[in-house]
RNA sequence: GCCGCCUUAGCUCAGUCGGCAGAGCGUCUCACUCGUAAUGAGAAGGUCCGGAGUUCGAUUCUCCGAGGCGGCUCCA
């Protein structure tokens, strides 16, 4: 009879009978929102269905935090598997890890998933869930394992990876280690009376029991390639979420919701800024007389600074000859990302993909002397991706767009300084466009493909490292991203989060020494001797499309002042004060602020309906109460009013909200 | 590119179990002249995404193509 077990929670101790369950042990303590417990202080969380035979319990994992979310997500997916497989016998499993915000499992089903079929998985979900079904921790050897599993090929498929010969035994981080991982294998069985209902190959850990799962919803079913790669076969993932309460699922169903009414494809539509005729092509924009607005503001905004921050402003033509980017090296390895080329006169051209082999040439158009570096250079260079046709996303993600491109040519000697100067740059930039929450991340080349990536890997890693020092003197969070480089080089890329928290990758910053050896870029040193200068690629914006996307979702359309296409309408109370705002609005107008009058048949209050919904800044309403005093009263986007405001003073109002961007 | 779903008026969407198609908003016209989120009436507006096939007849069924949506992969 093994004795009693100590159990410590939070500094204070209890003692449990050995053998119980976790849920038993704690609510013998009198704590009920633990889901996991951690044995030893040195072990990870491993086994959350039973306190062991001996042993201190040491901790617990509270299910509203984010280890403790993953456990539920997890164990929630375990159900889903169980449900499907109920009802849909003969589906095989792929892996069903935690993710952000939810979890998913991938099957292999003999048909793919109707949105029925959801609904039905859901309801058997919640039959699973009544039923207190434990999540049994079972450890097995690994001819046990093959043989229980001997029907599940990508279960088998994944022993063979983590513990089959000749692999390390614990690959760890990745979405496939929520699987097998650590040394052991272990199965999780769903028990319920005692009987053994369904198991999973499963590391864990677990909730105690499918009654613990509080609140949790399917989301959709969507192909996805086994392990990632589209060699393999695709196998059908369903999403879903999973909250420690049924109101904070309902925050976060509300939070999607209110990422949709910011999408900016639907507000591109309402506030009349762009579209994408099929005539055209697919990820094709154009931008309608609004939308002009918004991005010539960004434009003269980029170019002003770039100017101000020491580039010269140059402009380089759409198409070149196959020529020149082999030189640049980008024909081999981008070929495929590239409008295939038309012949002319027995040359082939290129709809150029990227602006950089152009700014070379101008580098390389007169001799250079190590007293002209750093030269920048810069301009908005319309670029054409061939993106595969299922990646084409609104103005996120398209086909033709424009990069503020700009090319750093420095020393090697000079580079840190460069790279700094543009990542603050990059980040203040960020910030007067109200994106004042970012990241870093680091994508550095991958070793195991040397054939992605071109240079020696000495060269990569005086790259990388003159990178990483400057994003770390940043001071702001570095996030890794391995292989992820371009094939030139290694990058930093600034990722900023929206007003809802979502995160966008837009700019960049790129360390090359492979161009300057192609294109035999050279500078005079101070020595007499010829150099060769690196370059340091950056766009700020990344692409106009793709920062005008996001600030469409990130001001939810309410565009601040000085970037609203229409910063003041004017709202009569009647037709008979119409001259009046002309008037007024022509005052405006004068001061640099675009201003309009809404003269058309309609009542006031539809009016001012109207200016709403186009998020337009400043309401200026006049009737004969303002006329008499000479004055207009402001309804602002808010609702908010100020009424009887002199014209003169109406006009410096709008005047300072616009300078200071707000 | 791959898997699934979708495409009907300018927009959002009904609808036709195969028989010459509808609403709301928007647009236009007329009346109303109004103080902070929808005045009323009337009208115009459609190759039901394109092509081929099946059929007496196709917007509806089948196939091919284009475009979109959700993912995968990829990426500014």
């Amino acid at each position: 009879m093994p004795a009693d077990l100590r159990l410590t929670v939070d500094s204070a101790a209890h003692t449990v009978a050995a053998g119980s369950t976790a849920a038993d042990a704690f609510a013998a303590a009198g704590i009920s929102d633990v889901i996991a417990v951690r044995v030893n202080e040195q072990d990870p969380i491993r086994d959350l269905a039973y306190v062991p035979e001996d042993g201190d319990v040491l901790a617990s994992i509270p299910m509203a935090t984010e280890e403790g979310r993953a456990i539920l997500r997890h164990s929630t997916a375990h159900v889903m598997a169980q449900a499907v497989q109920e009802l849909f016998p003969g589906t095989l499993l792929g892996i069903g890890p935690p993710i952000e915000n939810g979890f998913y499992y991938d099957f292999l089903p003999e048909r793919p998933f109707t949105p029925e079929d959801l609904k039905a998985i859901e309801k058997k979900m919640q039959q699973i869930v009544k039923q207190r079904q434990q999540f049994r921790r079972r450890a097995v050897a690994a001819e046990e394992a093959r043989a229980e599993l001997a029907h599940e090929r990508f279960k088998l498929e994944l022993l063979d990876l983590a513990h089959g010969p000749g692999s390390g035994a614990d690959e760890g981080g990745d979405e496939m280690s929520v699987e097998v991982g650590g040394t052991e294998i272990t199965m999780y069985d769903n028990v319920v009376a005692g009987e053994q209902v369904w198991t999973d190959l499963c590391r864990g850990p677990h909730l105690p029991t499918t009654r613990d799962i509080p609140a949790f919803a399917l989301m959709r079913s969507a192909a996805a390639y086994w392990r990632g790669s589209e060699k393999n076969p695709q196998l059908q993932r369903i999403y879903g979420t999973a909250w420690e309460s049924k109101q904070a699922l309902k925050e976060h169903l509300d939070r999607l919701a209110e990422a949709e009414r910011r999408d900016h494809r639907r507000l591109g539509a309402e506030l009349d800024l762009f579209s994408f005729p099929d005539e055209i092509g697919s990820g094709l924009v154009v931008f309608h007389p609004k939308g002009g607005v918004v991005k010539r503001e960004m434009e003269d905004y980029v170019r002003r600074r770039h100017i101000e921050e020491g580039f010269q402003y140059v402009g380089t033509p759409h198409i070149a000859k196959e020529g020149l980017f082999h030189t640049s090296g980008h024909l081999p390895y981008y070929a495929e990302d590239m409008f295939p080329p038309m012949q002319m006169d027995g040359a082939n051209y290129y709809l150029k993909a990227m602006n950089c082999p152009m700014h070379n040439l101008i580098y390389r158009s007169r001799g250079r002397s190590y007293r002209d570096l750093p030269l920048r250079l810069f301009e908005f260079g319309s670029v054409y991706r061939y993106e595969k046709s299922g990646v084409v996303h609104g103005l996120t993600r398209v086909r033709g767009m424009t990069q503020d491109d700009s090319h750093s040519y420095c020393t090697p000697e000079q580079a840190p300084a460069e790279i700094k100067h543009l990542l603050d740059f990059v980040l203040g930039l960020l910030r007067d466009f109200g994106l004042d929450d970012y990241y870093l991340e680091l994508s550095t080349r991958d070793e195991s493909k040397p054939d992605k990536f071109v240079g020696s890997a000495e060269d990569w890693a005086v790259a990388t490292k003159v990178l990483e020092d400057v994003a770390n003197a940043s001071g702001l969070a570095l996030v890794l991203d391995p292989g992820g480089a371009a094939f030139y080089g290694p990058k930093i890329s600034v990722q900023a989060r929206d007003a809802i928290g979502r995160t966008w990758q837009m700019s960049t910053i790129q360390y090359d020494f492979n161009q300057p050896k192609g294109f035999a870029l050279e500078y005079q040193a101070a020595d007499g001797t010829r150099q060769q200068p690196v370059m340091i690629h950056s766009a700020k914006f990344g692409s106009v499309e793709r920062f005008f996307g996001v600030l469409v979702e990130h001001y939810a359309g309410a565009f601040p002042a000085w970037l609203a296409p229409v910063q003041v309408v004017g709202i009569p109370v009647s037709a008979a004060h119409v001259d009046y705002l002309r008037e007024i609005a022509r005052t405006f107008t004068a001061a640099g602020i675009r201003a309009e009058v809404d003269d058309s048949d309609e009542r006031m209050q539809k009016k001012i309906r109207t200016a709403q919904k186009q998020k337009v800044p400043f309401m200026l309403i006049a009737g004969d109460e303002d006329i008499a005093q000479g004055a207009v009263s402001f309804r602002y986007r808010d609702g908010s009013q100020n009424n009887g405001v002199p014209v003169a003073a109406a006009v410096a109002e709008v005047v300072d909200a616009v300078a200071s961007r707000a």
